[in-house]
DNA sequence: TCAATCTCGATTGTCGACAATCCGTGGCAA
DNA sequence: TTGCCACGGATTGTCGACAATCGAGATTGA
C-alpha cells in the first residue's frame, strides 16, 4: 500500500498508467511485449487517447521502450541491466541507511524492528514462505529509504527503480530460500540504526543487497537454459 | 550534443518533449510556470493531443508535474530538493568514478585530458566566462558516467536527474567564480583515472561535487531576499 | 461590509474519425 | 527457384469537436 504509489482514480489515463504498471512489474506482461493500443484501451473501457497518454508516462519511467511507428513495448531486463540496477540499489540504498541512522525518530526504528517481528512470525507460520523475500522486504527497505529524510533518494528507489526492483522480484522470487539469512541481516541493520551508528549501517547494507545480487544472478544463471532472441 | 537526448524528429509528441525539456532546463519556462496546453500547441504548430502526450512524457521524467483537472507545471526547486540532488549526485557519480577507473579505456581517458585542455584554452581566453562551469563542466561529468559502462546511471544521472542538474545550472551559473578550482579538480579526477586509482577518484569527485554544492549554496542564499510563494 | 452562492468563461479530459506509416503476403520476372 | 516490387491489412499518429470540471468574478442576502 505505502510504496504502490496509489494514483487516487481521478484521469482515465492515471489508471491506464497505474493498471498497466502494475501489470508489467507482477510479470502478467511479459519482458519485450507488445503493448497494443487498441487491444489495451478495449480491455481497460477507454479511448486510445489516455492510453496513449498512459504509454508515454510510462516511457518517462522506463517502464516501456516506444519506437516510433512500431509501438511500445514492455522493457526487458537483461542480466546486463539487472547488475547495473543492483550495484546502484547497493549504493543509494547504502547511502539510505547512513542517513537514516541521523534522521529517524526512536519510533520509527522500533516500528522498523515491529515489522521485523511480523517477518519472523510469517516465516515460522507459514515454513517461511515468500513474504520476507518479495513484498515484506521491500516494506523494509523502503521505510529505511524513508527514513534518510532524502526526496531525491525516495523518488529514485521508490520509484521508478523500485519499479524494476519488483519487476526481477516476481522473476526470481518462486525459490526464496534466503529469507532466514535475510531476515537476520536486517536485524543487524536495524540494531545498527538504533545504535545511530550510520557508517555499520551502511556496511551492513550494502552487504546484505550484495549477497541478494549474488543470489539471483545464480537464479537467473538457472534459469538461462534455452532463451536467446534479438 | 552528446547528452542533450537528440530525438531525431519522428512525431510531433517527441519534439514536443524535446523543445519543452529544452526550455525548462534553460528557464525560458520559469519554474512553477503553468503549462497551458492550447497555447503550446498553437506555438507548437500541432494539435492538443500530441502535446498532452509530451507533457505525461515529461511528468514520468519529474520535469512537470501534473494536477488533475488543473492542468502541468514546471516543477520547482526549492532548496531542500537541491540538497538532496546533490547529495543522490556525489554518492552516484563518486561510483561512477570508481567504476570508471576501473573500465575506461587509456583513449578515453586522453580524450578526457583533452577535452580539459580545451576548457583551460577557453577560460584563459576569454577569462573564464562559464563555459567550464555550465555546459563543458556537464560533458565531462557525462562522459565519466558512460565510462563507468553501467547503463543505470546512465539513465539515471544521463536523463533524469542530469535534466535538473541543468536546470539548476541555468539559475546560477551567471557569476561563476569557480571555474579554475573546479577545472583543477578535474584535472586531478583524471590523473586518478589514468593511475587506475579508483578509490581516489570517487574521493576527490565526491569532494568536488560537495564543493560544488557548498557555491551553489550560498548563491541561493544571496539569491533569495524576497520571494515566498505557496 | 462581509460572506456565501451562482454563473460564466476558460481549461482540461475524452472520444471518434481520418491520414500516414509499416509489415507481411503474394505475384511477377529473371 | 529466388529476388524484387506492389498491394492490402493492421497499427500508429494526428486532428477536431464535445463533455466535464475548475476558478474567478459578480450578485445577493444577512
Amino acid at each position: 500500500m505505502m510504496p504502490i504509489e496509489v494514483p487516487e482514480q481521478s484521469t482515465l489515463a492515471d489508471v491506464a498508467t497505474h493498471r498497466l504498471a502494475q501489470s508489467i512489474v507482477t510479470g502478467e506482461l511479459a519482458q519485450g511485449q507488445k503493448l497494443n493500443e487498441a487491444e489495451l484501451a478495449e480491455r481497460f473501457g477507454m479511448g486510445r487517447g489516455p492510453l496513449r497518454e498512459a504509454l508515454r508516462h510510462l516511457e518517462g519511467m522506463r517502464l516501456v521502450k516506444r519506437i516510433p511507428n512500431a509501438g511500445a513495448r514492455v522493457v526487458v531486463l537483461d542480466r546486463k541491466t539487472l547488475s547495473d540496477l543492483y550495484a546502484v540499489r547497493e549504493t543509494l540504498e547504502g547511502m539510505a541507511c547512513r542517513l537514516a541512522a541521523k534522521e529517524m525518530t526512536d519510533s520509527e526504528i522500533a516500528q522498523l524492528n515491529a515489522l521485523l517481528d511480523q517477518h519472523e512470525q510469517q516465516i515460522e507460520q507459514q515454513g517461511g514462505k515468500v513474504y520476507s523475500q518479495s513484498e515484506g522486504d521491500l516494506d523494509f527497505h523502503y521505510q529505511i529509504v524513508r527514513g534518510s529524510r532524502n526526496q531525491m533518494l525516495m523518488n529514485l528507489l521508490g520509484s521508478e527503480q523500485y519499479q524494476l526492483l519488483r519487476m526481477c522480484r516476481y522473476r526470481t522470487s518462486r525459490n526464496a530460500q534466503r529469507t532466514k539469512p535475510a531476515l537476520n541481516q536486517h536485524r543487524q541493520i536495524v540494531e545498527a540504526l538504533a545504535q545511530r551508528d550510520g557508517e555499520l549501517a551502511e556496511i551492513l547494507m550494502r552487504r546484505h543487497i550484495h549477497g541478494a545480487w549474488h543470489s539471483i544472478s545464480e537464479m537467473i544463471d538457472k534459469e538461462e537454459s534455452g532463451q536467446t532472441q534479438a
